[in-house]
DNA sequence: CACATTTGCATCGCACACGATTTAATTTTG
DNA sequence: CAAAATTAAATCGTGTGCGATGCAAATGTG
């Protein structure tokens, strides 16, 4: 006989994702801006290490966002000297993004993070199992989230 | 062995996060224009709902938010007339916000919104008991980053 | 009780997010 | 092949988030 009323902050389930997902962003910043970095930034770098040289939009089926997030941030990017734009010759429409030797030689730095923020986040309470078991239902709910074409407003 | 590069983008455990965080705020987004209200101004009538009238700070609190953000937003819905700002007699310089009709009367209409959202995000694959456990492990993690006085910057 | 400190809120600047629109290049179709 | 439709980026406007700073009211200290 767990939730009486909905509408009460402590039952509901989109909070806890957005409070951790800003919390967790903050507990990227002190590595991050080391880097000059920002969270989307490194976002960007993360698939960039990976894929070497890809389209904004390709980027942004990568990362779940549109070029008009995707096209300032880049632009700062470039500005910072991390990457590179260059209109395609096969299709002068599409911007092919890649990395500069600074770009590049941020992976080492960047490396070691990721370990560092999970083991920030294991405790007594949090044990890499359960992480594992949550990571699991987020990116199922990735797939139910990302593909509702249009959702529902049918009494709009 | 599952993890050989840490920097993988599927690898990550705060990316999902991110993403599903971003995804929820867009799937509540038909529900909530009807009321002409964004996330996180839900998010404030949520808390006003549950205790009539709050601080600014204490509404911050409750939501894990300053008031640098709070100040501006708690103006725009001053502004849409969901709710009153009145200076504390006792203490001059606290803000006290207080619903007005029109944003008690929301109420009714915001009440099945979340289940609504909950069961959009269940299936096959992700059962409620899934929801219980990762809202767990959530709220364990608030509870251990916003304790965080200021996060380790040893090697800055 | 003067004065330094703390507290509550607001302002500023910057960087996302994102719906809507624009522009230019490419593809489709008659 | 020309007009229409589609596509890739970019631009615009609005609304967060948040570090840093400002300001006035309240509190603490000698």
């Amino acid at each position: 006989m767990k939730k009486q009323d909905p509408l009460k902050l402590e039952q509901q389930i989109c909070f806890p994702i957005y409070s951790v997902s800003r919390l967790i962003t903050k507990a990227y910043k002190p590595h991050l801006e080391k880097m000059g970095l920002t969270y989307p930034q490194y976002l960007v770098l993360l698939v960039l290490w990976e894929h070497r040289e890809l389209s904004v939009n390709q980027i942004g089926e990568k990362l779940l966002l549109n070029t008009n997030t995707l096209s300032p941030l880049i632009k700062r990017m470039e500005k910072t000297g991390l990457l590179q734009r260059n209109r395609s010759e096969k299709d002068e429409r599409t911007v092919m993004v890649s990395l500069t030797e600074k770009g590049l030689s941020y992976q080492s730095e960047a490396m070691p993070v990721p370990e560092k923020l999970l083991q920030s986040l294991l405790s007594e309470e949090v044990q890499l199992g359960e992480v594992m078991l949550l990571k699991d239902t987020l990116d199922k709910w990735i797939t139910i989230l990302s593909k509702k074409p249009e959702n529902q407003s049918n009494s709009l």
